[in-house]
DNA sequence: GCGCAAGCGTACATTTGCGTACCGTTTGCC
DNA sequence: GGCAAACGGTACGCAAATGTACGCTTGCGC
């Protein structure tokens, strides 16, 4: 099997890649094309190649922010990896792509044979478990301008590009803020030339300003997986 | 052994409960006592019987917000349940109380031995990143009045009580907010007549108003524990 | 029993972000 | 080539939360 695309499917050992390989499933993902909705059993989980995936939560109120994106350094499903069928999460679409499929049942039996396997998924799992709490850190003390940074970068890193196809709409149900506020938070960041923003299209013009313009909410989540997979990580920051 | 007050301990099958007793150290914790730091191996993992722990996210620039609370209801150091020897968080008393400590590398040759044993505290941290990222859409939706009645519910629930000891200051470093804004929300929520409070008390009077006041903040992560641990349901619920 | 510090109440000016609304511009589609 | 919808820019009044500062009470240590 070629290595994929997918970096922690890439970074597990030969034997365990060999377990899940005949049962992945190429597939297009397209944007808000849903893949596990809460209270519902998850069916098969995703490894994606290019675009990304927004887990979000929700509360009973219908209010509803990100807690967290995955792209093609990590994995949908992470219920399924902690031992049970479903989350109390949405997990859609947000920038389209390609990626890999793989039947929950599937996977559980390759975590029951292979504890390395089981290992490998859940050090990311506590990577994204990083992840949401930075993001409760973010939305408490950070304002638009630097939140926005932040996603900018983290949508890069996780995309390996540095164009991001994405609306003001969509970004302000992201960050759960005003669509106009996207609006002037962008344009605090063109001034700054870190960004350059065209319809729908975000582009980093300097990276390091950027990282100094999220000041501080950009980093840790990074940091932690460059540690836990340290062979990824060049490609994931770059 | 006596069945502890720690409820995940609690409801562990008999077998598991052996493999860990012998090694379970009672504990007294203090108020701002730190059982964990970020980015330093975790000695002791931790489970209340009483009182309450914080999980406190960081940035680089110094910013901190509680991403989330345990109890009686869970452990600390899920790190090392992940597979990993430490994380980003600290983690310190809140409320002061007992518990019992366990040494991480007891626990890890528990949880080697055990699948079951594992498979239990894996489904605890799901339902621990469950609590983490209501606290991320909190925090972006809610104002300071609906997460103060968020934080005392969880709080009541985690100790037990209908009595929380706490200054302003505290719960305003907790939530990331300011302090004068703690003494203005508690007292809309005392105007409502569904807590009252006294110098570094507070108690719930009326916990069904209580709850509306959170305006849907309160609820999903204790409806989540509920399904996975039903049996300890009624009573995190008392 | 006095003093001091911790805890709490309050005030004011300021900033940030919100809700809403309207309008220009681009784009895709027929 | 024309039209509708999606997207983005801007404006206005308003609410929420902030930073800062001052002062009162309560309780504890000496």
């Amino acid at each position: 099997m070629p290595p994929s695309q997918n970096l922690l499917l890439a970074s597990l050992s030969a034997p365990d890649r060999a377990l899940l390989a005949p049962h992945l499933v190429p597939l297009t993902l397209s944007i808000r094309q849903s893949l596990e909705k809460p209270e519902q059993t998850i069916e098969d989980v995703y490894f994606p190649e290019s675009g990304i995936v927004s887990i979000v939560a929700q509360s009973p109120k219908g209010d509803e922010i990100e807690a967290g994106i995955v792209g093609r350094e990590g994995m949908t499903g992470l219920a399924i990896v902690m031992g049970n069928h479903q989350s109390p999460h949405q997990c859609y679409g947000q920038v389209g792509g390609e990626g890999l499929s793989l039947n929950a049942n599937r996977l559980r039996a390759a975590i029951a044979a292979s504890p390395s396997l089981h290992r490998h998924m859940l050090l990311f799992a506590q990577v994204f478990m990083t992840q949401i709490s930075q993001t409760a850190l973010a939305n408490g003390r950070s304002n638009i301008t630097e939140r926005l940074a932040r996603w900018i970068l983290m949508a890069s890193d996780r995309l390996g590009s540095n164009e991001v196809n994405l609306t003001h709409e969509f970004l302000a149900v992201m960050l759960g803020v005003r669509r106009p506020g996207v609006t002037i938070a962008l344009h605090l960041l063109e001034e700054q030339e870190t960004i350059s923003a065209a319809r729908g299209v975000i582009s980093i013009v300097d990276r390091r300003k950027l990282e100094a313009a999220s000041r501080g909410s950009y980093g840790v989540t990074e940091a932690h997986y460059a540690r836990l997979f340290p062979t990824d990580a060049p490609a994931a920051a770059a």
